[in-house]
DNA sequence: AACATGACGTTGC
DNA sequence: CGCAACGCCATGT
């Protein structure tokens, strides 16, 4: 459709519910490929103020646990704060365990008895 | 079409 | 743990 990329990104980051949050390249990987990862990340650069409040950036981290935003240190407090407000917790190490709130996916596989 | 840039990821030193 | 190099994909010039 006429949706760019960071359309689409805006509208699968927009899926991530609260207290959990999705890497880069995860999200890239939703997407159609985990080398989008940077792509993503310049999507979400992209977001204005407007796009800002429907669309939970600060839920969208780095693979290895820690905060985005190199550039803009100023985002960096901000999402931080964020996401503790939403009951995500970093480590005594600054990263955010992945095991606990890495978010499954627009379609968790939630089935443990099938059917 | 080519080159340069970037909220990334992984590996090597 | 910090820094550098390479790979990756989308976008802007």
């Amino acid at each position: 459709v006429s949706d760019t990329f960071a359309q689409a990104v805006y509208a699968l980051v927009r899926l991530i519910p609260p207290g959990q949050v999705a890497t880069y390249s995860q999200v890239g990987t939703y997407l159609g490929s985990p080398g989008l990862a940077r792509a993503v990340g310049n999507a979400l650069r992209d977001l204005g103020p407007t796009l800002a409040r429907d669309v939970p950036w600060h839920r969208v981290i780095k693979a290895n646990g820690t905060l985005a935003a190199r550039g803009d240190l100023r985002r960096m407090p901000l999402q931080a704060r964020l996401l503790r407000q939403e009951g995500v917790t970093a480590d005594p190490d600054g990263r955010i365990p992945l095991a606990l709130f890495g978010w499954t996916g627009p379609r968790p596989v939630s089935r443990p008895s099938g059917r």
